[in-house]
DNA sequence: TGTGTATGTCTGTAATAGCAGACATCACAA
DNA sequence: TTGTGATGTCTGCTATTACAGACATACACA
C-alpha cells in the first residue's frame, strides 16, 4: 500500500536520517505529535519511529510534552541551537539593527537566510504602522519567491541553483510560471548589485527590499529585508536602500567566529 | 538479562547516539574541529566518525567552517533551537524579567536549568557594579555545587536524584566531599521553600539566590538566580529573595506551549 | 454485539552500518 | 633522504539495525 510504484525499490533509510526527518517535521508543525501520527505523517514505519523516538528521548532531542505518547523537540535542541548563535554571534547585533531599521523607516525589518533549499525569515522587527505587515519565522518559502531569494542564491553557479531549488517552486502563488532562466538573470544582477527590490509576488499590496550579508568567504549569507506597502516603498525607495546598506554594514562581521 | 559489563565488551555504538556525542562534544568545545579531532576526543572510531559527520554535514546539522576539513555545528540546529524557544515562549519574557532583576538589585542574575545531568546558565544579565560577576553560558556544571541545584532536583526522588548525578559531581571544587544524602536533605528543604541560597561553593566572595520556576506540572524547571558579592548578600537577602520572588510569579507559566 | 481506527509492543530477518585496518598524502623535523 | 604524525579515503566483514508484520489494547460508532 505504501509502495512508490514509480520509483525504484523502496529504499532502507538510515537511521540518522530518519531521526532528522522526525525533528524536521516536528518543527514545521510545530505541535507534538505521538510516534504513531509521525510515522505516518512522514511515511515512514512505525516500527522504525517508536524506536527512532526512544533513542531521541534518551538524548534529550525529543521531550515527552504531556502525560501521554506525544513529543516535542527538547532542551538539547535548544543548547546547541543556542551554541551556533553564540559561535556564529549575531543574533544580538542583528536585533539591534532590526530595532533601528524598524524605527527609522517605520516599515517591517527582517533578517533572513536560505534553510536547505527554502527561504526563511529568521528574525523580524515590524514596523510601526496601524496596519503591521509580518510573517512567520521560521517557516519555509519557496525561493523564486522571495527578493532575498536572488541574492541568497547570487554566488551559486547556473547548476548549483537549477539543482538546489526544486522545479515546483518556480511555480508562483498567484499559478504563474517563473522561468528559472529568468530568475538566474535577476539572481545575477542582484548579486552584482548587492540588492534587490521588487513588488512582491506572494501578496499584492507590499514592496520589498533586500541587502546582502557577506559572510567571511564572500558568500551572501544572509540577507536584511524591508517590507513596505507599494506606495510607501516607491516614494522612499533610495532612502529605504541606504538605509538596508547601513545596516547590512554594521552585521559586516557576521559569520565570522568570536576571537 | 543485561550484562553491565561496562568497560568489558567493546560494544559497538549506535550511530545516532555517536552523532549527538560528535555534537556535545563540538558544543562544549565552542569551536570547530576535522573529524581525525573528534575522533581522537570522543573516543570513537575514525572511519565512523568520518562517515557520520559526512551525513551530518548533508544535513545542515554541521557545517564547513573553513577552506578545508574543520567543521561545527550548523544552521539547521539554530532552527531547531529557535522552534523549541519558540514553542515553549520563555525566552523574550525571560530576557526582560532578568533585565529587571539587574537593574532592581544591581547584581548579577541568570536563568537556569538542568542540561541532562549537569546545571547550566541558560541567560544572564549582568548587575551594575564596577567589577562585574558572571559566568559562562551554556557551561556544564556539577549540580552539586550550585544553589539552583537543590531546587533543579527537588522534585524528584532520592533514587532518581542519586542516579542522576555522577558520583564524582559531589567533589568539591576546594575537595571536600558532599555526602549525598546531607545533599538530597538540603534539596527537599529548598523544593519545599522554593528557594535556597548559601554562600557559594565555587568561590569565596559570592553568595547565591535561587528561587523555583515551576512548569506545567509542578515541577522546578528551571530557577532564577542572583549571585552577589557575600556581604551584600547579606545585607539586602530579604530584599532580593522578595524581589526573585516576584520575578518568578511573572515567568510562571513558562512551559506552557504557546495556544 | 461487532467493526474499524488509533495506539503501543514485540518478534524474526535481510540489509547494512559501524568498525578495523590498509592505504595514500602531506608537512615538517632530524 | 628518512621518519613521524596528522589527515583523509577506501575496503571487507559481521554485529546490528531498520523494517515488516503479528499481536494487544482501547475507544469509538453502528
Amino acid at each position: 500500500m505504501d509502495v512508490r510504484a514509480d520509483q525504484a525499490i523502496a529504499k532502507r533509510a538510515r537511521g540518522l536520517d530518519r531521526a532528522f526527518e522526525i525533528l524536521d517535521y516536528l518543527r514545521l508543525r510545530r505541535e507534538a505529535a505521538n510516534p504513531n501520527e509521525i510515522a505516518s505523517q512522514i511515511g515512514a514505519p512505525r516500527s522504525s519511529v517508536y524506536e527512532l523516538v526512544g533513542l531521541l528521548l534518551r538524548q534529550g532531542i525529543l521531550e515527552h510534552v504531556d502525560g501521554e505518547g506525544r513529543v516535542f523537540l527538547g532542551r538539547k535542541l535548544f543548547f546547541l541551537g543556542n551554541a551556533y548563535e553564540e559561535h556564529y554571534d549575531f543574533t544580538r547585533e542583528c536585533d539591534r539593527v532590526l530595532e533601528g531599521l524598524a524605527t527609522e523607516t517605520r516599515e517591517t525589518a527582517q533578517f533572513c537566510m536560505l534553510d536547505g533549499n527554502k527561504y526563511v525569515v529568521v528574525r523580524m522587527r515590524e514596523g510601526a504602522r496601524p496596519f503591521r505587515i509580518s510573517s512567520d519565522i521560521g517557516q519555509p518559502v519557496p525561493i523564486p519567491w522571495t527578493a532575498s531569494g536572488r541574492l541568497l542564491v547570487g554566488d551559486m553557479t547556473d547548476a548549483e541553483i537549477v539543482e538546489l531549488i526544486p522545479r515546483e517552486d518556480f511555480r508562483l502563488p498567484d499559478g504563474s510560471w517563473l522561468d528559472p532562466t529568468a530568475f538566474i538573470a535577476e539572481a545575477r544582477t542582484a548579486a552584482h548589485a548587492g540588492v534587490f527590490t521588487f513588488d512582491s509576488i506572494v501578496d499584492s499590496f507590499t514592496h520589498c527590499f533586500a541587502v546582502a550579508i557577506a559572510g567571511m568567504g564572500r558568500r551572501c549569507i544572509a540577507t536584511l529585508c524591508l517590507v513596505a506597502p507599494r506606495d510607501d516603498g516607491v516614494r522612499n525607495r533610495d532612502r529605504y536602500i541606504d538605509a538596508l546598506k547601513a545596516a547590512a554594514v554594521r552585521l559586516g562581521s557576521i559569520g565570522v567566529p568570536k576571537p
